[in-house]
DNA sequence: GTCTATACGTGGATAGAC
DNA sequence: GTCTATCCACGTATAGAC
């Protein structure tokens, strides 16, 4: 993963031996969401960074350009994570019930697999250059008409109520956020994310039932 | 409201002339909104915040004495519109499904009123000092709770059927943030306020009946 | 490839004139 | 009560040694 990111921004990375390089760009992102997730990402300075991840300042500038970039790097990192999330949730799933519920569920699951990533876009997205934040905004918009797209087709084939898709979409989206959103909560009741999944499941059946 | 303000923080207020007072403190708060929407409040500069309100470093500084203590300033602000709704917000209504739609109603409404705060909170309450973080996820759990109740209550009375009332307290929760958290998107559509409402409670009576 | 040392700008905050 | 001018610390970014 963190691979991949090295050889799509290679040209930007004075580091050329993939080793080491692979090795460094993780440990710079883990530092940056363990100290975004406490102070944010505008009030991380470059030294804090340094100290969290170990490397000098010299030795940082050698795999960003400026603090603003390694926003931007993270931001794609994250939206080729979800790009192929929704190639690949295509399911061999007939039943709309099942396929929603797939659906809601794959959502979840990645979102607590990938949780560092998901909080922080989800913070600091609105702080990315006018381009990034279009594109974020779309990745979100794809998500949403994924879930709209499922619950019309259900509804054509008439096995759910005839309802506002899109509303409900985002009722669900809103629901699957919340676990990435409030994991201090979840964390502190004992919540799984299976139960959560299957909690935001139940209700969404029960709308379209 | 803004009036409420100067009064208890009247000490650390160096200007005590109340008309004065309170016109430039209303400027400043909206200053802040405006520049934290767009950029977030750590990127926003106090330079930023003299342009935006009109006054001058000297001047501004004669409201607070910190821009850390204005972030305090703000969030306490907004505990406040808060505790009072929470207050009340107890309503003669008898039917279990009235009260609970009253109550998802009023907060949706009351979160719509005084936007700027909700989102502003939401995105900085994070940066808080410690004491204050606590008393914000108080409010939020307090907030909670009075779904929890609610639902509970109505399980009690065998108008709801049985579940876990904090989980399900918690998706209603959840939708009802995203009406100030994704604004943006609501308006794009032309959702309106009390269509969002009716959806969300259309949503909680399909999971509670 | 990585470090130390440093340049340069901008940040928050204040002193003192008006 | 408000402004202008200024202080000093800290921010990002780079140059050059190793």
């Amino acid at each position: 993963m963190i691979r991949e990111l090295f050889r799509e921004n290679a040209g930007s990375i004075r580091v050329k031996k993939e080793a080491t390089a692979v090795k460094n760009l993780q440990r710079i992102i883990q530092a940056v969401f363990a100290i975004s997730m406490e102070k944010g990402f505008q009030a991380m300075s470059m030294r804090d960074l340094c100290t969290e991840s170990g490397l000098s300042m010299g030795g940082l500038y050698g795999y960003i350009q400026s603090k603003e970039e390694l926003l931007a790097l993270i931001q794609g990192q994250g939206r080729r994570i979800l790009e192929r999330f929704l190639r690949e949730s295509v399911t061999d799933l007939t039943d709309p019930f099942d396929k929603l519920a797939a659906l809601i569920r794959a959502h979840i699951y990645l979102s607590e697999v990938a949780r560092p990533w998901f909080f922080f876009s989800f913070m600091e997205s609105r702080h990315l250059g006018k381009e990034d934040v279009s594109r974020a905004l779309a990745m979100e918009a794809a998500t949403e008409k994924a879930l709209t797209d499922q619950i019309e087709e259900g509804i054509a084939e008439k096995a759910f109520a005839p309802c506002d898709a899109a509303l409900i979409a985002g009722l669900i989206k809103a629901m699957q956020q919340d676990w990435y959103l409030k994991r201090w909560k979840f964390k502190k009741r004992g919540t799984s994310v299976e139960s959560y999944a299957d909690a935001v499941i139940e209700m969404a059946f029960s709308r379209l039932a």
